[in-house]
DNA sequence: GGTCAACTTCTACGAATCGTAGAACTCTAA
DNA sequence: TTAGAGTTCTACGATTCGTAGAAGTTGACC
């Protein structure tokens, strides 16, 4: 529905990757480092956030559905709720629903399609 | 890229509906009407815009790329960039581009696809 | 050539979203 | 029972979007 912000994304990102449950402080020590790496080639600058920065993302990312937490440990842990294909490919469904004329988006979709997903799209397809 | 604010999804609508360019004040005078058609479901009102505001939608949506204008005449004339299709089609390929693994997007995609639309996919990907 | 009306651009404001974080509150363990 | 870790509340600045008035531009007609 909404799309994420910056630090959204990177959070969700973090979730996505360890798919374990994790907690703000474990989160926020992986954005300092995961941003860090030299170059810094995205703009982005290895920044240390304070805990309750990742917190009010995850309180965000919770309300939008996209994580929930375990209220029960004391550190709550958060995890995503869906996988990151799971995710993406409800945001593509979603995108073609936009349109009145889903087949049409289809046809232009597989258009620019590169040979090797029109591949994995057939076999899935299984094309009896 | 950016997502379109309910305004500029109306207007976008409309420039794709009608696919000709059009003025500012026909889009507002459609947008008028479109938005009445009694009962009005989805929470619009039918309202009457000033002619600024669809003028300033129209450049937000220039800059966007998703519209541009005839400058030589004087009314200028606005028409989509792209239609629908290739817009919705080309925003699907930016959200499967997001995701590391398109081919596992792919195929979560495909295990939630209606069968008539499966059926459209055959056909497009030529099933060999 | 000057003037009016239509048209466009400039500027602005309020709501919503997002990055950011301090202040205050709540547990749990010792 | 209290200190410290953890969580919630509150808030502020930036950006986006709906909305539109004010001011500038231009074409056409007298």
């Amino acid at each position: 529905m909404a799309s994420l912000g910056e630090l959204e994304r990177a959070v969700m990102d973090l979730l996505w990757a360890g798919h374990e449950a994790a907690t703000a402080n474990t989160l926020r020590d992986k954005l300092a480092t995961s941003t860090e790496a030299k170059g810094d080639a995205a703009g982005h600058a290895g920044k240390e956030l304070a805990v309750t920065t990742v917190l009010t993302v995850l309180s965000r990312l919770e309300k939008k559905g996209l994580v929930e937490r375990e209220r029960g440990t004391r550190p709550h842990r958060y995890q995503a709720v869906s996988s990151r294909e799971e995710h993406t490919a409800e945001l593509m469904h979603e995108v073609l629903g936009s349109a009145p004329d889903r087949e049409a988006v289809l046809a232009q979709f597989i258009g620019s399609v590169t040979e090797s997903e029109a591949e994995t799209l057939r076999k899935l397809l299984g094309h009896v």
